[in-house]
Formats: C-alpha cells, structure tokens, sequence
DNA sequence: TCAAAAGTGTTCAGCGTACACCCATGT
DNA sequence: ACATGGGTGTACGCTGAACACTTTTGA
C-alpha cells in the first residue's frame, strides 16, 4: 500500500495510559494505588495502567483501566499528560499518557479493588511508586487544584447529596489549607449552581445539616449568563 | 526475555509528533503551517509533524520537528496533549502528540521554509487542515490565551528587545480584544519584570519609543517574593 | 447542661476599571 | 503647522478577606 510509504518506514512503539484516581474519604484527598503484578518491579506500588490496543481509542483505553480496577463507569476522566522519555520504563520503551479520575469511594466494587491488590493513601503521604508515576501524581494534584477553581469537578469526589460542610472539607483537602467558612458558604451559593434538598445530614451532626446537590441546570444558566464557576 | 511478557503481549503503535508554531507580525498572531509532502491528504494544508524515534524522548521529536522546519533551536516549546482516536489519521492508526511553540518571526530560516512549502497564516483565517488538526489549533489557542495570563510567554513573540506598544499589540492579539493603555502599562511596568534600555525605537514613530527586554533575573525575583505575574 | 457542629452579616481596604490630555518629532 | 504615535494620573465602585456569636439537639 502506497499510501502507508512513509508511515511504514517508522517503528511503532509501545503506548500505554496510566490512571491517577483521586477519591476522597475521612476529610482528605486520597489515591487508589495497585501493586504491580508482573515484571519489571512486579510487587512495587504503582498506577493502574495499561496499553492501549490497536483498535481502542486512548480515552476509551483509560475509561477501560479505570473500570477495570474499580468496576466503575461514567467517571469524570481527563487526559493529563504524555510522557515519553526513552528511558522512563525499564521493561521497554513505552509512551504513557496519564489521565486522572475522580471518583465517589463510596460507589466503589471493593471485589475489583481487592482483586488487583489496590489500597487508598492519603495524597501527602503515598509510598514510593514505579517509573515516572511520581510526576504523574505531582501534576494532576496540581491540575486538580486549578481546575477545581473555574470548574465544578470537585462534586465528582462526592456523593450525589452532600453538606457545605463536606463540600467546604473537600476544597480544604484539595488546596491544602483552611477556608472561612462564611466566605465560602457566601461565594459558592451565591453562584446558584446548588439545590438545596428538603433532607438533613444527621450524622456528622446532632442538629443536622441541610442536604445539597449539585445542580447541572442551573450550572449551565450560569454559563449561558456569561457568568463562570469560580471558586477563590 | 521473561522481563517483556506482558509487553510483548501489546501491539505497539505509530506515535507522532505535530507542531502548532505562532508567531507574531503585522500586529497579528500567526500560525505557521505546511504542504503535506505525502499520502494522504498530499498537498493539504497541515501542521508541521513526524514519527517518534525508538530511541528518541517525546520533547526531542517535538524539538526535531521544529528545527527541521525553521531552522530554529532553543524555542518555547511545550506539551499540548495526546490524540489517539483510532479513525483520526486515514493513513493508519497513529497516536500524536502535539506541541506548541512560540517563536521570533525576525529569527525565522527562510530556507527551510521554502523547503517544506510553509506559510504564515492568521490566526483567525487559516485554511482547513487535514485530520484533527483544527482541534489541536483550537486548543493550542485557548492554552496560549490561559498561559499568557499568569506566565511570561507573550516574550517568546517578539524580538528581545520591544516597545511598550509592541507588547501592547501582542496581548490584544492574543486576547483578540482592545487594552487600555495606561492600564496595560501600569499593570506590566508594576510586575517590575522589564528593563528599560537606553534606546528608542524609531521605526514606528517620529517622537521614538523607549525599547524594553524581558528580565529573566526580575522576574525570578517577583517569585521568589511570593508574588506571581499576572495579567488581566 | 454541655458539647459539637450548623448557620448567619458587616466592615474595610485594595484593586480593577474607566477615562483625556500633552509631548516630541518628522514631514 | 500638523499629523502621528508616545507617554502619563486619578477617582470610584466592587469584590475579597477578616472576623464572632447564636442555634439546635443528642447524650
């Protein structure tokens, strides 16, 4: 075939995608982390990942990673980043493209999570991990910190009905320092993008705590007023 | 070699590399694009691109890729993201990784532009592109308008040494919206990045305009005090 | 009755934004 | 003398940030 002339006189290399999953559990940010199974550095803590096939979509090759650990689908996934360096894995030369996943814990297959030996560690103290995994880490944190200002992906670490007081929590983990919490309350409903619900949390609470979700509606009027989700 | 079993068991991929390259003349932001040379889709407008090397990082390519087309070394160059739908290239499952670059249009090698049949366009007019590359220009732009804001990119654009108004241009390019004047110096002059030289720029005015050069010792120090550069 | 979390407003300073005129010089 | 681009300061409104007490209720 003519038309492949020039693409057949390069090698093809090995891709896989590479999955940060970020949940969140007892007030802090936390990542799902696998033991390797098969060499090299079989045993080692690692991200969950996989090669991407020859008739799969790289989204679609992360979205399969992803389920398979953790028997979830319809997750909020972002790609992050390519990493290639020659020499960043010791079994081959293989590119990486990273994506991160948030994910509600509570919504987890604790069978899967068994099966491919995964645990949860808290983002600021998480072992040593495998190859560039580390990097990887280090810039989604740091995506999910500056998109989680313009954007309301936070709610995807939640569950469907939460408190402010949980939701104020998850920014604090998040950015990793204390918000005032009428400053917050303030800013994030005087966005409108939340509905509050007519149930209360009673079980952080004797008194109880009203019970919001996030209301993608009233989101996209925001939007569509030229308004923008920010959060400072 | 027991090492690879898992690996050897994937198909590898094509990966590549395309280059979104703006430049900045006539008060205009630029995009530099090429003739493709082969099938398919030879003779349509595209970006600058290649295969990855077995023994080669991605950052490398992308650099190669560059170089080859503008004669170019030590040029802003980074990592956009990863495109790996199955059906984006009909030539064959290829995996790209696009880049962006930002270069002195004065500093440009004629030659090697010749060579690859490459042109200058708009930003704002250009014509189609093959595959998904009108995507990656799209992201490349809304990545460029974001970076422009909080780190000092825009200098990557001009000569090293620029008058006030030039960078003015620049920015309103960028933006695609009109600046303030006094704002725009206010806010620049008070970030305390630029030096004054001792000359004036007299191509653009009778009275001549003082020329300024980005001070990467300056701006060091904005950081180091805490403090970020901010645009608005 | 007491402990624990929920809920609620105001004040102030600093910043972003809007805005108009004089200057220097080459033709 | 005039046309062209260069250069400069102030006033106001809004928003971000700091801050403390009352309420509810289960144990």
């Amino acid at each position: 075939m003519a038309i492949l002339d020039k693409y057949t006189n390069s090698k093809k290399l090995y891709v896989a995608v590479d999955c940060i999953i970020f949940g969140f559990e007892d007030d802090k940010l936390r990542l799902l982390l696998t033991k390797r199974m098969f060499d090299p550095c079989k045993g080692c803590w690692s991200l969950m990942g996989g090669f991407v096939q020859e008739d799969e979509n790289l989204d679609d090759a992360a979205s399969r990673v992803l389920e398979r650990l953790t028997g979830l689908t319809d997750v909020y996934l972002e790609q992050l980043y390519a990493y290639g360096d020659t020499d960043r894995d010791p079994g081959g030369r293989v590119i990486s493209v990273a994506y991160y996943a948030l994910i509600c814990t509570q919504k987890l297959d604790k069978d899967a999570e068994d099966k491919y030996l995964a645990k949860w560690f808290p983002v600021d103290t998480y072992p040593s991990l495998v190859f560039d995994h580390p990097e990887m880490v280090d810039k989604a944190m740091k995506r999910l910190r500056r998109k989680s200002l313009i954007q309301p992906v936070g709610f995807e670490l939640l569950s469907e009905k939460f408190t402010l007081t949980q939701l104020q929590k998850l920014y604090e983990a998040i950015h990793q320092r204390k918000l005032d919490k009428r400053n917050f309350r303030k800013q994030i409903l005087s966005m409108d993008v939340l509905t509050r619900l007519e149930e209360k949390d009673k079980v952080n609470s004797k008194r109880g705590a009203w019970l919001y979700r996030f209301d993608k509606e009233k989101y996209d009027s925001l939007l569509e007023s030229g308004e923008h989700f920010v959060m400072k």
